[in-house]
This record gives structure tokens, C-alpha cells and sequence, in this order.
DNA sequence: TATCAAAATACAATCGATTGTATTTTTACT
DNA sequence: AGTAAAAATACAATCGATTGTATTTTGATA
């Protein structure tokens, strides 16, 4: 079929054995000095080049993670992918992504695919849909390593690694009480994902520990995309004029309030405040810029890459899973701040 | 070394050939359909799954595309990204997604270990080192379709999907002398790259039509950071009064640049107005709203995807390489009209 | 020089699926 | 029933590298 040289070849030009050849391009102790020139140089004029595949199906390994995110050109999801991508490069892993799109029936397929195709490891960020977890089984049956990062599910024994979401969510809405704000409400997402549930708290914990109110008004689930903040800030102005402030689970429903409120002619943050989540660069740029918790997915990506590389070298899965929680921090911008 | 079944132990479960297990499993017609359900039905029981490594191996294909971008979280790229694994996701195919970094040691080292992995197919979009190709010759030694998406380039028989810089650069250069300005700063990057020496003879060509002087000094090239925008805004407005738009060919650059205007307390467009090039999201929350030209990565992405897929299906690459050159549209918002 | 341990290399099985060819079984027809 | 053609299945090599074991070679020592 094809011309390419093997191993076979140079054993043969050289009349010594295939085994003997394979071990010397492994730089094995077992060859000497002398034999081990010999078939470099051989190898170098024949032009070879080592079958991949062949190594992989006799090792059983393919130097390559699985990805699994909701969308690729989501900002935080493809900085985690960078983040990712350049921790595994430098151990001489590729990556392998794939997205969800956020529907269930994909992730699920998706999961088999990179079952079958024996990725040494697997890191996931599920999708909104990802409400029961049976789907994930065969990844650990198999025994491939997990580890989720960002949006995880709540099952004793994974590993995951995270952002401090209760901590971000306190955080954004004791700022907004901090400015004066008394009716804060919250965008927040499925209530189903760990995520959103964790902001959620922090949110109530925050209004708990200053005396005010829960309201379950003041909670708005909905996806959090831009036309979704959109859409709850318009449902918001006509029917209640004593909120004087959002704290949105993330960055996008944010921008869309903001643009909603500046089309009403309402002034932010005098009129409402508003503190979103994620900090992707689209925060800088609005007017006012928005204030955000800060979530580097560069970051969380490295982390979570180094992760289970670790679980891939030392070829053991700890059977408690680890949890590794990144610090969340809030900035505080003009969408926020009253002077 | 693992317990998983594999095409043998159905076969000897059932007292046949190993390779009528195969054909039946790849549902050949030289099985009966009696053997086949009695094979898929001891398959099923015994848990068995194919195992791709050997099957890659045999059959010397990976079902794997290899995209090298300059680096993911880039939204033009991440859209791309996302264009290309949907594509590739529809046709069974995965997707091993490599940054360059903007770097050409990395890229040459990112191109040797995709061809040794075996890739069906490589997509590249070029980092702004590669002044040279040698590093993509390999490629195609080793029979592997190669396609070009946005940065290519300038190369007889490649194939390429590309948006038409030159008209991009063409209309929006037009579009801002229709406003009224005269002296119109163009910031270009590095211009051995084709995308922005097509994106400078666009804005030539509508200077010369309309006679307006082509100035050397007009010209600033940089690697369009948005921090490069600002500085360079920064320089023309130190030193030349005149200057009355700038035509960026970025985004990022023109939004530094947008900035540094407002930071001077300048108005945009009356004392300066703004065109960039992209059209990322962000260009619709920047106020005023930056005029741009749109270049669909998604497009572009899906695009390339399908045309090396049909390279790859039709296990023929076209001598001389094709070249689709998608439509760039402007698309004018506040940043350059003038009232 | 003979002997033995150590070093170097060869042998051969293996990873698991695929596929061209050979053989057996079935079917159809005289 | 006998025979040829067609259908189904079995055999065996192959993809190319890896690795445990066996064999040969080297070299040191008596």
C-alpha cells in the first residue's frame, strides 16, 4: 500500500532483528552504543518514520484527552480549552474537542465516541441538559480518567475542579448591598447544574446575613444567554419598580440587561446596579464596564489538565475523587460602583 | 492485560471465524443474516466494543482531523473551531485542535506530530512567523489533504478558504471616504501574511479611486493586539492633526484604538472615525459601536471542514489546489457614520 | 585456553481487526 | 440423484511496533 519504511526495513538492511531495531529507537539500555548509531543512521537515511498506530494498539495508549464543552466559542470555554490544550502539549499530549452544543443525546454519543476511540483521559464540562449522569459510567468502567472542571455534577468520587461559585455569588451580592441596594434580583441558570445552584446560595446567604428578604420573584432561570438577560430585565422594569439591582450568574445576560436598560433610558448603577459573572473581555469594553467575577478559564483549564495527566502517569484513579476549588474573585467596576 | 472481549472470544463462543465475526459486525454481505444476529446478539451480551486501535491500524486511517489555529480563545478562531467540529462531527469525524502560539517553531512541531499521528486531514490557519513553508511539506508527502482557512499562504496548488480580504478592505476603506475622510490611517499586520497585504491593497485601491494620496506614514504595522491599537492611535495623534479615520485590520487593534481615543477626549466619529475587521462581539458592545467587516469564522470553519472531508472521501487531493473566497460584508454602525 | 557470568542480540508471540484466497456448504437445475 | 454455480464460511497473512524469553556473543578471570 504504502512505501513507508518499518522498523522491518532497517532490520533488514542492516541483517539484524526488528526487536533489536525497536529498541534502539526506544533509546533501550538493552542495545549497545555501537548498534544503536548504526540504526539511527539508517533510520535517518531511510527516512523513517514510526507507525503511531502500531505503537498505540501495542501499548494501549493514545497520547491523546478527550474534551467534552458545551460550545467552542463560548470566551471562557475556549480559554479553558487553551489553558488545556498548552498543559498537555508540553507533556506531549494532543486534545481531541468536542462540543455538546448543550443537548444531552450529543454529550452522551460524544462520550461513547471518545470511549471507543481509548482518549487516555477525559475532561468535561456538561451541558444544561445533563441532568442524570448513567452516560458518564462507561468512561470510569473503562477505565479512563475524569475530571470535570466548571460545570460538574454532585456525585461523591469525582474529581473536579472549580471555581469557588458559593464564595462569587456571596461575594457579587454583598458588593451590591455594600453600594446601597436593597432588592437585588438573580439571573441564574438550570438549577439543576452545581454551578448556578452554588451562586444561588451564595446569593441567599449574602441577603441572609444582612437582613434582607428572600424573594423567589427575585430569581430568574433561564439559559443566560444575552436576549435571555434581555427578555428578564424588560419583565423586570414593567412590572416592578423597586428593584434597584441584578446580580447575573453570568457576563452574557448581564450585557443583555445592561442593553435593555440603557435602551429605557434608565442610568446604571444609579437606577440599577448590575454585577455579572465569568469576566470575559466583553466586560472592559461595555459602558459601564461591568463588574464580574473574576474566573480565569486559562487557568482552570491548566489545572484541570494537570490533573489528570497526574492520574495518567501515576496510572491510578484516587477512588475518593479530588476536588480542586480556584479562588473567585470580585471586580468591582462602573456598573456597580456609586460614587 | 485487559478483560475486554474482542472479535476472538465471539468467535469462539460461537465456534466461527474470527473474520466472519468482522464482516458481520461491519455488516458485509457475505454473511447470512442468521450469523449476523446470532454475532450481534453474543456481541451485546458479552459487552463487546470495537476497539479503533487496531481497526486504525489495519486500515491506516484515524477518523481524525488536525486543526492548528494560532491560538483557540481568539473568537474568530473559536467560531472556526466550532464550524469545523460540527462539520467533522456529522461525518464521524474528530477533531485534534493544536496552537501555534503565533510561534513557527511550535507550528513545525505541531505539524510533524499530527503527521506522525496520522491525521486524515490537517486544517491550518498560519501563525504570523511563518514567512517559510518547508514545514508543510510533509503534509503533503505523506498524502494528507491540506487546507488553508483565513491566514494561507501564497503558494501555486494550495487549497484554501479564505474571506475576500481585498474586497473587505476595499469597502471599508470606501465606506470611510463616502463619510468625508481624507486622510484615512490603515493599521495592517505583518505583511508577508496574504490577509493583510490583500486587506492594504483594498485600502490602496479605494484611496486611488477616489484620489486620495497614498502615504507611507499612513500605514502602521504591528501584530494588532489591542494594546498595538492604542499605542499606535496613541503616535498618530502625538504627531499628525490631520489624520481623520483609521481602518484597522482587526478588530482587537481598532478597539485599543477606540479607547485611546476616548481616554483623549476625542469624539468618535466626528473627530476620528473607526472601521475594523471581524466583526467579534465585542465590536457590537463598544461604544459607539464599531464599524467592521463581517468574516464568519463558523463559515469559514464549516467551509474548510467540508472540503477536505470531500479530499479525504474521495481519497484524491486536486492537483491544482482550489480556492473558495467567501463574501466579506461591511457593516456600518456609529463608530463611522457620520450623521 | 577453558569457563562462566554478563551483555547483546535474536526469536516469537502479541496487540485486535481486516481482507484476499481457499474451502466448504447450500442451492438450483438437469 | 448428480453436478455446477453460487453463497457462506474458514484459513491465514497482514498492519507495524512491542516485549518476555531464549540464544548467542563478549569479556573477564582463573
Amino acid at each position: 500500500m504504502s512505501n513507508k519504511p518499518t522498523i522491518h526495513d532497517i532490520a533488514k538492511a542492516l541483517n539484524i532483528d526488528s526487536s533489536t531495531v525497536s529498541r534502539a529507537l526506544n533509546n533501550s539500555p538493552r542495545v549497545t552504543l555501537k548498534t544503536k548509531t548504526k540504526i539511527l543512521e539508517k533510520a535517518q537515511e531511510l527516512g523513517y518514520k514510526r507507525n503511531v498506530l502500531a505503537s498505540n494498539l501495542r501499548k494501549n495508549v493514545t497520547n491523546t484527552l478527550g474534551v467534552i464543552v458545551p460550545r467552542i466559542s463560548r470566551y471562557f470555554f475556549s480559554s479553558a480549552i487553551q489553558g488545556i490544550e498548552e498543559t498537555a502539549y508540553l507533556a506531549g499530549y494532543n486534545v481531541i474537542i468536542c462540543q455538546s452544543l448543550e443537548q444531552l443525546e450529543r454529550e452522551q454519543s460524544i462520550v461513547n465516541g471518545l470511549v471507543e476511540k481509548r482518549v487516555d483521559g477525559m475532561l468535561i464540562s456538561i451541558s444544561m441538559e445533563t441532568l442524570n449522569y448513567q452516560h458518564l459510567d462507561i468512561v470510569k468502567n473503562n477505565g479512563i480518567p475524569l475530571v470535570f472542571f466548571d460545570r460538574h455534577c454532585n456525585v461523591e468520587g469525582n474529581s473536579n475542579v472549580l471555581i469557588d461559585d458559593f464564595k462569587g455569588g456571596f461575594d457579587a451580592t454583598e458588593h451590591l448591598i455594600f453600594q446601597g441596594n436593597k432588592d437585588i434580583v438573580h439571573f441564574s441558570g438550570p438549577n439543576e447544574l452545581e454551578i448556578y445552584k452554588n451562586r444561588l446560595a451564595g446569593y441567599k446567604a449574602a441577603l441572609k446575613k444582612h437582613n434582607l428578604p428572600f424573594k423567589k420573584d427575585n430569581i430568574i432561570v433561564t439559559r443566560l444567554m444575552e436576549e435571555d438577560g434581555f427578555k428578564s430585565m424588560q419583565s423586570i422594569l414593567n412590572k416592578n419598580d423597586k428593584v434597584d439591582a441584578v446580580f447575573s450568574a453570568n457576563d452574557m445576560a448581564a450585557i443583555g440587561a445592561i442593553k435593555c436598560i440603557k435602551e429605557c433610558q434608565l442610568k446604571i448603577p444609579e437606577d440599577i446596579a448590575i454585577v455579572g459573572f465569568s469576566n470575559e473581555p466583553i466586560s472592559t469594553v461595555i459602558e459601564p464596564a461591568l463588574s464580574t467575577i473574576d474566573q480565569s478559564g486559562m487557568q482552570i483549564g491548566k489545572t484541570a489538565a494537570k490533573l489528570i495527566l497526574s492520574y495518567i502517569e501515576n496510572k491510578q484513579i484516587p477512588e475518593t475523587g479530588e476536588t480542586i476549588v480556584l479562588k473567585a474573585n470580585l471586580i468591582e467596576r462602573n456598573s456597580s460602583k456609586r460614587n
